[in-house]
DNA sequence: AGTGGTGTAGTGGTCAGACCAGTTGACCAG
DNA sequence: CTGGTCAACTGGTCTGACCACTACACCACT
């Protein structure tokens, strides 16, 4: 039987509070990027409560990436690095891995990656195609080294979000890649899975190149559906190899 | 000139090593969810740091969402909750606000609330299809309430969310949704918006409970398609009443 | 004037010890 | 078995202290 009453006030924590009081400060503008806070004595006195409190809401926003801490010098409103709103939710993917998450993580990748290729075909600069080119290169000469493979083809990702010119992309791309580094090496267990992946590159830069955007996602899906079907053999290829258990999802 | 040298040591803090080291455990699984930390005099002692340092590293986890702390009675190992991923990623949103931000938004919503359509249309459950059809009754309640309307619109799409039945979904779009409330709202300015939303949802709904993905997610496209135009014409209503200002857009 | 050393005040980092309020659980009286 | 009591423990907060480091003004030398 559920718990009738399971409220619990717990009345906000005094660092709570300060924390809340700092961020909405920050938030609104009211202290700018780059300003430095008064010094965590000054600002235990001004609101009345002790150093221990100031320091452990300074060490919360810290953490949120709100601040930074120069130690002996003092502490400073920084932008956030997009990197911090990543790693937040990379951490909640990491925990939450289920037998389903490669799946999921490709069902939410594909249409994201999708209009990726699709937007950066109308928009990559000279710039960007440029150095398109040379993580395609770059992919070329690793079709023997699998990591290093592997580390190409998700720089060619990650540039490919930065080409669309909308900031949140490379912010969407970022965890999902870092949750999928592991089982895109494993695909190089595939046979020519290296070279596979190397054509679908090529002819999605290409089409880049050229403008054409339907091409370019056409490509983009086609890739990663393929890319699916090698991460799944190659993770059965590894637990037939390491532990002779039958895979019946294949 | 650029900065040689603006390489900066700064060798961890005690705090952050203690809060590496106990999220690590966490990760591993070496202490489960739900299990009782050590008490922080006792965490202090073994680690041989004071407490000061076991409750900065322990904020900083519980903040994370990884802890939850029950005074009086101890630290618990806690499963992160999603809007906890989803919170710092608002943050990041809420900081970054650039003119373009709306349209970001609506470039990423796109193929992940298209992809949405498309899945839940596959494998939305009974109660997922009961579900989103109240909330199209109460939007079609709230035609002349924009807040009431507002709020049945997002529900309608957290509950789209659900229904794929993957759980990277509603993670990806609270954020999303969240910052694009206050942009919903002002689209109720535009005469018959509610009505032409309506529409879409109802469509929608159809075309999902006929099992019909690509439609349903066509009718997804050209919703956000026209929701995206009331936005920017909502905007500019209220920028033309409020300050006469010109909006060379339009 | 420019250089480099020097000292001092201020900052965050860490520590130790204390008290409070709340929870827990064992114990006991009814 | 119930309800109350009490001691032990937990996290929350406070205080005051020391450290290492930074910044900055000052000064002595060139």
């Amino acid at each position: 039987m559920g718990e009738l009453f399971d409220i619990q006030l717990s009345r906000d924590r005094l660092y709570t509070q300060v924390a809340d009081e700092l961020q909405a400060l920050i938030v609104d503008q009211q202290i700018k990027s780059g300003e430095k806070l008064p010094s965590e004595r000054k600002l235990a006195e001004s609101l009345g409560v002790s150093r221990t409190v100031v320091r452990e809401a300074i060490r919360v926003l810290s953490d949120r990436g709100l601040l930074r801490i120069k130690p002996g010098c003092g502490t400073f409103v920084q932008d956030m690095r997009p990197q911090k709103a990543s790693a937040q939710f990379e951490l909640f993917l990491k925990l939450n891995k289920s037998p389903r998450a490669t799946q999921e993580l490709f069902e939410v990748r594909r249409p994201i990656e999708g209009q990726m290729a699709y937007l950066a075909a109308q928009r990559a600069t000279e710039q960007d195609k440029q150095k398109l080119g040379q993580l395609v290169d770059m992919m070329a000469r690793s079709l023997d080294d699998p990591e290093g493979y592997t580390d190409a083809d998700v720089a060619f990702h990650t540039a490919l979000a930065s080409a669309t010119q909308n900031s949140l992309f490379p912010l969407l791309l970022q965890p999902i890649t870092e949750m999928l580094k592991a089982a895109m090496l494993l695909s190089q267990n595939v046979a020519d899975a290296s070279r596979l992946g190397l054509g679908f590159h090529q002819e999605l830069l290409a089409a880049l190149i050229r403008g054409d955007s339907e091409g370019a996602r056409r490509v983009m899906l086609d890739h990663l559906d393929n890319a699916e079907q090698l991460v799944k053999q190659g993770a059965s290829v590894v637990s037939d190899v390491g532990s002779h258990q039958e895979n019946k999802e294949l």
